[in-house]
DNA sequence: AAACCGTGGAG
DNA sequence: TCTCCAAGGTT
């Protein structure tokens, strides 16, 4: 969808962007942005060219942003103002994919319109409109945030990195992208998108997590947002607030155009001063540290039918996927069986467990097999926070996504 | 500070 | 199928 795009719209009065804009003059071609060499002592005083790498980024934020304004995607968190919304966004979309992310901000906002609404629902429905997103602290902790925002913000987000960064779920990156998205501040974010954008575009070497690079590259974010603060606002009724548009762009570019693998380099509005791509090494940044290994973990999963009824639970707060519900559910030690363990831990008889199949699914580096097995129980039995459910209340109660996926199998 | 947290798309 | 990685934060 590459239409009306990098328009900010106020609800109501979509104003719509100027077409095709005054584009710069090619850029003079200029010194690839890495160390170079130091001009020698004795080299003759000339008019004082500066340094490479801090010329030019007053043009480079401008290309930037200009190339923003031109090609963003229409993304509907881009349609608002409203720096809630624009918080709800930043946290739907750590480590998730766009594409994944819009209906679930949709009915979040439909839901949830303000802090207010948010600190005052009933937890299980917070959860219920982020199930299967996955990050499910997300959820409790963007609550939690919304109710300091009430009470000690009169619910009005805090407008400075310092300020949002007090709030639960917002860390470095997060406070930068809202105060300088919602509040067009000069705040640096570092993003994986920004990381292998300016790891490319330097050339920098090494691993982006460790002490030194991270500096260096906050630092690289920083000057080119300072930049971004000075350029004059293109003039364009439509066109994206400065620090809020560079910002977007070096994101953007990341997802749509500095992808990892085959970067589309002729669409790149940096692409005469990419160093990596000068060197045809655009596939060597940024340098990504091992994986951990991956581990396997074994489950035995419980489907228990009593008359039109099922089995579920509740996972206890404190733990992984707190407030979730699921089918009982025990982990397997190495090589157990699992039919022989679940009956024993139910304290059913094995005959009355039918094998149902497997369900595979994966957790960061955990890969995990659920051996299912159903039944029809004479008599309800007795687990700690469980109850029997029709499918109705079923499919109003929050399960992480391998579970609701189970529970649609269910006759 | 390394480990942990979910899920889906892309290749 | 398998790996990578995505608008990261918390402990």
């Amino acid at each position: 969808m590459q239409r009306a795009n990098g328009v900010e719209r106020s609800p109501g009065n979509v104003r719509q962007r100027k077409s095709a804009t005054t584009r710069h003059p090619p850029a003079a071609l200029t010194a690839p942005q890495v160390a170079l060499p130091k001009r020698s002592p004795r080299t003759p005083a000339r008019p004082a060219k500066a340094a490479p790498g801090t010329t030019d980024l007053p043009r480079r934020a401008r290309l930037l942003i200009d190339w923003f304004n031109r090609s963003a995607r229409d993304l509907p968190w881009r349609r608002t103002t409203d720096p809630y919304a624009i918080w709800v966004s930043e946290i739907m979309l750590q480590q998730t994919q766009v594409a994944t992310v819009i209906p679930y901000w949709e009915r979040w906002l439909r839901e949830f319109p303000d802090p207010a609404t948010l600190a005052a629902a009933p937890e299980a429905r917070v959860l219920k409109l982020w199930e299967g997103l996955g990050y499910y602290s997300r959820a409790r902790n963007l609550q939690r945030a919304a109710q300091t925002v009430v009470r000690e913000h009169g619910s009005r987000l805090p407008d400075t990195v310092a300020g949002l960064k007090e709030l639960a779920g917002i860390g470095p990156y997060t406070a930068g992208a809202i105060a300088s998205i919602a509040y067009n501040q000069p705040a640096a974010l570092l993003d994986g998108n920004v990381i292998r954008v300016l790891t490319r575009h330097q050339a920098w070497p090494g691993d982006p997590r460790s002490r030194e690079l991270n500096t260096r590259l906050w630092a690289e974010a920083q000057q080119l947002v300072d930049a971004a603060a000075r350029l004059t606002q293109p003039r364009n009724s439509g066109a994206v607030r400065n620090c809020s548009a560079l910002n977007q762009a070096l994101m953007e570019l990341g997802a749509t155009v500095c992808t990892p693998t085959s970067p589309r380099c002729d669409d790149c509005p940096w692409q005469t001063t990419c160093a990596a791509k000068a060197r045809g090494q655009t596939d060597r940044f940024p340098e990504t540290a091992a994986r951990p290994k991956v581990e396997l973990r074994y489950f035995a999963t419980a489907l228990l039918r009593h008359k039109d009824r099922w089995l579920v639970r509740q996972r206890p707060t404190g733990i992984v996927n707190a407030g979730y519900w699921e089918f009982p559910n025990l982990e397997l030690p190495d090589n157990t069986e699992p039919r022989t363990a679940l009956a024993q831990w139910l304290g059913i008889p094995i005959q009355q467990l039918e094998a149902a199949g497997t369900l595979r699914h994966a957790i960061t580096r955990y890969r995990m097999t659920q051996h299912l097995y159903r039944a029809d129980v004479p008599r309800a039995v007795a687990l700690e926070s469980a109850r029997w459910v029709s499918p109705a209340e079923l499919a109003e109660l929050a399960l992480t996504g391998p579970h609701r996926r189970l529970a649609a199998t269910l006759a």
